[in-house]
DNA sequence: CACACTTTTTATTCTTGATGAGAAACCGAG
DNA sequence: CTCGGTTTCTCATCAAGAATAAAAAGTGTG
């Protein structure tokens, strides 16, 4: 605990162990990712990650954690430093570009820990439980706010709101490939959609 | 093949082994589908799943191409039922409640082909991607047609814009649970989010 | 250089789950 | 009830991969 700060050798090589398996995981999910390749992606043998894990129980779960912290912090950072007094609307638009920035090139483990904790066994995905909330929080948030600015069209219900627009985000996770597209058009898409998407509608026949 | 129409006893354990492929697929991913799981859900014992499928691979192959054939035809059953004349703005909100139903509701393996395919083995996705890009065709079509009726944002671009939107459907299937919301919620946040969001956007600041 | 500790390797065990072979159970037609 | 075909099960094998053990290789320090 201590000396986690410090960085040793062993410190590195235990950093790369979980890289891996965050990287195989986003790939195979949690049933698919093998300790042979894990270690292979790491440069490691296998039997050495134990030196590290007790289980490859553990190591998926702490890559999982990872995950979810950097999606976290990565998004509360952005709003940090963007002007506290910003409509509401506009910070909403920053989380989602930073959200997907994260998720598509930032990081393997958050776009594995997203993608693979509806696969993970009960147990696991309890412990992990309590952080999607607090990263769900932050939105839930920014979502309140929308609608006290009133920017939030009255007629959609929030909470469901929400988790379509994280869908949405999620999900780019699954098609976006950095050779087909520029990752900022994916952002201006998202943001566009979402700005559009949430705002109060105008005058609406049917 | 002749007879896959008559409805022997066979024929209906086959669909149900079928059925619960899908049911774990959904649940556990490609990697962590077992045969025994599926023998438990189909009510059959393992080794009788051979006498269907010579492997556990062109099991998930056909419950996955099962998945993928429902939600296309689903989908565009329910565009011929609208009037043809209605317009495609309109058309793509019955495409998304259509997409959301089959995928929430009216079967699993549509949800599991949605969620399963990107964790497939190479060779496998390979068949099926010429099924996806059918049913992406539909959508692809309909979004063409917003655009021409002038109803679409000129500043998305439609490609981009129509994965965010799938996206969002996709995921639903991750957190809905009937249990804790309507389906129907869902689908008319869905819909306004989507007409919103693809809508033309009015006189817009920065 | 020799010692004490950390890290990695190699060899081996144990479990799980896919698959194969053939036996048993079922079912309709004589 | 009895036979031939169909359908399903039982038992056995096999391979993959997680996990452990113990030896070996490093690394730093006096």
């Amino acid at each position: 605990m201590t000396e986690a700060a410090r960085d040793t050798k062993s410190a590195r090589t235990r950093r790369r162990v979980v890289d891996a398996a965050a990287h195989v995981l986003l790939r195979r999910g949690y049933a698919g990712t093998r300790l042979s390749d894990v270690a292979e992606v790491a440069q490691v043998q296998a039997p050495a990650i134990y030196y590290y894990f007790s289980s490859r129980d553990e190591l998926i779960d702490e890559a999982v954690a990872v995950g979810l912290d950097r999606a976290r912090s990565l998004v509360t950072e952005a709003l940090a430093e963007a002007p506290a007094d910003a409509p509401a609307i506009d910070r909403l638009a920053i989380a989602v570009a930073a959200h997907l920035r994260t998720l598509l090139t930032h990081s393997d483990h958050a776009a594995a820990a997203v993608r693979t904790v509806p696969q993970l066994p009960e147990a696991m995905r309890e412990r992990h439980r309590q952080a999607q909330r607090d990263y769900v929080a932050v939105w839930r948030a920014l979502v309140a706010q929308v609608r006290e600015e009133g920017d939030l069209d009255p007629a959609l219900d929030p909470g469901t709101a929400l988790m379509v627009v994280l869908g949405a985000l999620n999900w780019t996770a699954e098609w976006w490939d950095p050779a087909r597209g520029s990752l900022e058009g994916v952002i201006e898409a998202a943001q566009r959609l979402v700005r559009d998407g949430l705002a109060t509608s105008q005058a609406d026949g049917a």
